[in-house]
DNA sequence: GGGAGCATGTAACGGGTTACATGATTGG
DNA sequence: CCAATCATGTAACCCGTTACATGCTCCC
């Protein structure tokens, strides 16, 4: 096996590592859906490209290993696994890599933030479909909370649901509130000059 | 004025465009700090090398004007101003920019998905960590909120500061309703396997 | 005297995205 | 038959970080 030292993996490439560490056999297209539902929730999710280009990467020091799955039509279709190695690699990464704090980047806020720069109609709209989007996904992540609550040994994975549920929730109730703050803000006696 | 065809911005660029869209005259260095408090909320705090390089490529197309400020010691500093032409770009990325959905990058919650890779006291170690840094920070947030109410033509950065601190209720409050599941799943019949 | 903060940068690097290419199968 | 989905990649590019360099001044 080729163990050579380990030239550092990036936080994505220990992404696609976790996503393998439940213990499947994944293709790089299935890792590509499953990480929209699921790392999309507290990392992001990667393009496919990428995920490849890792899987390859992680290959090379035998953190995973693949295959050939024979397909009954002429596709080809790789699937990995991860290896004690790799499982311990994940490990150590997680006990040494340093925990930043969170970081959010938020669209919507930007907007808000540069409210004097923006028709307080538009602004307001733009909250809007925020707010319903967000309801919207609350209830995708209801559905994907079913499917995860019926599997064995995912009981981590259904945390971190439970929680996106919780955090959907309080977004779409700022949401809400900053739509009822905007309100009060624009009535206001003429505090913002530069606003439109 | 150097009007020439504008290379498309990028959405760092335009958060420092923003910066000193609130009609200020700043350093690069005091860009930094206000990115720091503000900008970091909703986007992320580029680092100083990166905000000093978008400044010279904001000032070549004249979205930006500098001058240099004498200081009563040798020191050079040179402070910037949004032009007109600046507001205009800024308000035209507003309007056809795409808006994106949020990303959520979370160290803390990366790890709760891979609780299985992790000894279960360090992990309750790691929120609880969180949970307290989560609330120290919504005590300098208050303080925030205190200096930006008392500008004129704040009210906008007013809203994202109320708005952060709901955001870091929420998250505190999860942390915590986080850790009580966590005693659940884990006095729970060992429904994961690979546990430590 | 020395460390913290002020102030501005350069160079190298890597990580990740976009856009594109290819081709097969399935379902309406 | 056409669109969608399956499936895997390459190449170009840019964005942003890290690490470093420089030198001043204020305050303990």
């Amino acid at each position: 096996m080729p163990q050579q030292k380990s030239t550092k993996l990036s936080g994505t490439a220990n992404a696609v590592l976790g996503l393998l560490s439940f213990g499947e056999e994944l293709s790089g297209y299935d890792l590509k859906k499953w990480a929209d539902h699921s790392l999309s929730l507290f990392f992001w999710s990667p393009a496919s490209s990428q995920i490849y280009a890792e899987l390859r990467r992680l290959e090379a020091p035998g953190y995973v290993t693949s295959r050939q799955v024979p397909q009954d039509d002429l596709r080809n279709k790789r699937v990995y696994r991860i290896t004690d190695a790799g499982r311990e690699q994940l490990i150590t990464w997680l006990e040494t890599e340093a925990i930043g704090s969170p970081v959010l980047k938020h669209p919507v806020l930007m907007r808000v933030w540069l409210g004097h720069l923006i028709e307080s109609d538009r602004l307001r709209e733009v909250i809007e479909e925020h707010r319903d989007r967000t309801a919207a996904r609350l209830e995708d992540l209801h559905r994907d909370l079913d499917i995860v609550a019926a599997r064995e040994n995912w009981a981590y994975p259904e945390l971190i649901i439970r929680w996106s549920e919780r955090y959907y929730e309080a977004e779409r109730d700022n949401a809400e509130q900053l739509l009822r703050e905007l309100d009060a803000v624009e009535r206001a006696p003429a505090s913002n000059g530069a606003s439109i």
